[in-house]
Order: structure tokens, then sequence, then C-alpha cells
DNA sequence: CGGCCATTTGAACCATTTCAATAAACGTGG
DNA sequence: CCACGTTTATTGAAATGGTTCAAATGGCCG
């Protein structure tokens, strides 16, 4: 029991479902191009800063982030893409990459050039505002938040987003990647992420640890940082 | 002599040639909007966090800077806005802004509800993309980079989009804010930012006086903070 | 069992902040 | 045109948060 049936709602589906009304024309659309998803193993790159953009694509399982490579080998990491996310969502012609999209997990991916029903163009523009609400919040993060705010405020964001693709609950998510990668995104050495999670997990708010992440009381967690679910529409 | 005639081809209208072809309805268009600019006093919003878009508007003068304030009066200024800038560039229903939008001197800004032909949309797409390449750098700049580097890497950048709209030349261009809106920029506190300026003018790389930046070697200064120019489009 | 990678720990070090005091520049009204 | 209060920039000294480097520990996979 509880193995999952082959033609699941996808996380990914769930998501866009979520941020925009879908017609059956757009669901078909999409599931038709969620079964010919292809896989691609954790460390490749799914996009290369500086080369042109083919199409986008939908993010259908696993995890990727968006990265910027500084040439003495330090790397930064603009934000995570998790299930229903976006790679390659531009509005003008010949578009370049302005960064470069690696895969942290193993994460397959579906094509959506046939995916351009009226309503999955509200939903493309829908999902561009809120990647904008979220590299804002990652700025904001890095400029004026210490390390266990940043943690926390992170695993916020994570959390609400991934419970929109059903991948979240009861303050509860799996984060399959290491504190190498949290901390290049975070800013910090991966040294002082190992401290800081521990500083959580001592004061009791929040702990991640065998790739699962516990947030106790995400309200007062939610105070601790100033923080405030993201909106993007009235609708 | 050198004074500027009543219609002198504007610094917003400049840019947006720069990044796409306009045909003359749309400068005609835009020329118009600019001509009917209206101005807000520093430290005036134009445009408030959590409220409805009203519509797209155009940076004629002036400086301005999308921010998030925080709960405890910690602030961040995510990105600076100059002349050819837009506000309010959405593509979806019932927009609401994710950040506030703050005069940092005095700004003239331009309605374009009625500029909407076919090149302009263009490029207000393209100008979205470079909206959006400047906020991965903002990100990696805050990320990983020291307070010098910040420092020079914000400069490069701003070199680099004052001279689209005609603002810089040869090193050097108009910066006329405080050390404390640049500090809320670069995540730094004023004190450390007055030190790290005088620690770059030592270092003979450039300086920042009188509201005027002075970069003494570009290329010299791209190397040390590994920046390449922003291009979002092969065309 | 052995090797590899991720995490943890400790100690020294450094960049940046904080707080407080001073100096300079600015605008405003008399 | 000067005197005023206010904002902005500079300086110093001490405290702090985060980094660095190196070594130890623990899991996992072959």
């Amino acid at each position: 029991m509880n193995s999952a049936p082959p033609h699941a709602r996808s996380g990914a589906l769930r998501r866009l479902e979520a941020i925009a009304a879908l017609d059956d024309l757009s669901i078909t659309a999409l599931n038709r191009a969620i079964d010919e998803a292809s896989v691609l193993s954790a460390r490749r790159e799914l996009m290369i800063e500086g080369q042109e953009i083919v199409g986008k694509r939908l993010i259908v399982s696993g995890w990727a982030a968006r990265a910027r490579l500084l040439a003495d080998g330090r790397r930064q990491l603009i934000s995570f893409l998790i299930p229903g996310d976006l790679i390659g969502n531009c509005g003008h012609k010949r578009p370049l990459a302005v960064s470069t999209v690696l895969a942290l997990t193993a994460v397959s991916s579906a094509d959506l050039t046939h995916c351009q029903t009226h309503a999955l163009k509200e939903a493309y523009e829908v999902s561009r505002a809120i990647e904008e609400a979220h590299l804002l919040a990652q700025i904001t993060r890095l400029g004026r938040l210490s390390a266990l705010e940043r943690l926390a405020d992170l695993f916020l964001e994570l959390y609400e987003r991934l419970a929109l693709a059903g991948l979240a609950a009861d303050g509860r998510f799996a984060l399959p990647l290491t504190q190498e990668i949290v901390a290049d995104a975070l800013g910090l050495t991966s040294v002082h992420l190992s401290r800081t999670l521990q500083l959580a997990r001592r004061r009791g708010e929040f702990e991640w640890r065998d790739g699962r992440v516990v947030l106790h009381d995400i309200a007062q967690l939610e105070r601790m940082v100033g923080r405030q679910p993201v909106r993007v529409s009235m609708l």
C-alpha cells in the first residue's frame, strides 16, 4: 500500500494549478509533456550562463538551482528550483541565459514548447512574478539577515513553495541537499551553516537531519524573521 | 552655452532605443508620455509593497530604489532605478507590488499606459530581462563579495547602465546619493562603507566624492571582481 | 574491510558592526 | 549674511559574527 500509482498527479502540475486556473486542454497538454519528461542526473547542467535559451522547461521532480560561478571558484546559488518551477521562462526574442541551472539531485524536466494555451501563458506570467518575489527575498536575506535568520527564512520559503506542490505539510519537508549546497545559497561557509543548524536545534526552533526539515513553530519563526507569505496578484 | 535645449533627447528615451529597435510611432508615443511626466520629491514612494500595481511607469530623470523594509527598522535596497528604467513592468492580471519604490532624489516619471506599440512591448520584455540579470548580480554581490568588491561591482554596474542612457562616460558619473543609501543597497553599515571608500581611494582604484564617481581603470576593476557586461539577448 | 564524502569540532584569525564622539556640509529663517 | 539645528561623513576602540584551516568523526557504498 501507499505506493504511488503510475500516473499520480505530479507536484509540478499541482503547483501550476495552484497559481492559475487551468482548463482541461491545458492540463491535457501538460500531462502529455510531463509523460515525456527527460531525466538528468545530479551535477549536470540544464542551462548554461551566456548560452542561448532553447525553450521553456518545467521541473517535474528533483531539485535544481540557478547559480553564478565566479572566476576564482567561489559560487553563489541564486535560488532553488523545485517541482512546478520553470526554466527559460522569458518573454523576448533570442534570449540568453543569465545564470547556469544545475541539477542538485536527479531532475526530471518537461519541454513546454507545445504548452501554449491562454491559461498556461497566464500561469507562466504568474510564475515569473513569483520567481521575482523570491529573488527579492533572497536579496533581503543576504543583505540584512544573520546566519540563523537566513536559514529560518529560507526554510520558511521552501516550506511555502513545496506545500504549493503538495510536497510539504505539517511543518515538515524533505531536503535532499548537502549543507555545502545550502551554504552556497545563503552566502555562508558550510562550517558556519553546520554550527547555525546546531544552534537552531538547541533552541528548539527547527532542525534538518537525514534529509528532512522540521519547523517546530511556523508562526513564531515567521515572526522572528519578519516574514510574510509571497503574494503577487489580487486574484 | 551648454544649456540643455528644452526638448533634449532624454536619457530615458536613449536607454529604450538602445535596448530595442523603436519605430517612429513608438518614439512619438514615448515623447508624448515623457512631456507629461510628473515629479515626485525625494523620500516619497512611487509604489508600495503589497498594493495593487496601477500601470507601467518610466523613470525620466532622478534616482529611485526598490526597497524591502523589515519590521525592526532594517531595510534592504534591492536595486537602484535610473532614467530609462521601468516600474510596474508586469505581465499578469491585477499584479501586486512585491517591493516599495522610493524616490532617492526628485524623480520625474511618465505613465506608459498609452505606449503599447509592438516595438515597445519588446523593449519592455528586454528591460525585464535586464532587470532580472541585475537582481542576480545583486545576489552574487551580497552573497559572495567583500565590501570593497561589492562597491566596485556596483559602481561598474551603474556605470554600464548610466552609459546606456548617456549619463556616464569616461569612467565618470554623477551619484547624488548618501553613503547610507548605498550602504543599505550593499548590505553594509554606512560606517564601513565610508572606510571602504577610503581604502579604494588610497589604492587608487576609484573614488566617490561630492556626488561624483570616478573609476580609474575600468578593465582592471572588472578583472578584480570577475565581472562581465550584462547581455540578455543574442540580438 | 577500506575509501570516500559529508558533517562536526576546535582554535586562531579577520572583516564588519557597534557605539560614541567629532567634524564638516547644508538648508533655513532671522 | 550669519547663526542655527540637522543631516552626512569621518574617526577610534571594543565587540561580534563569520571564516579559515586542520583534524576527527561518522555514514555509506563497493
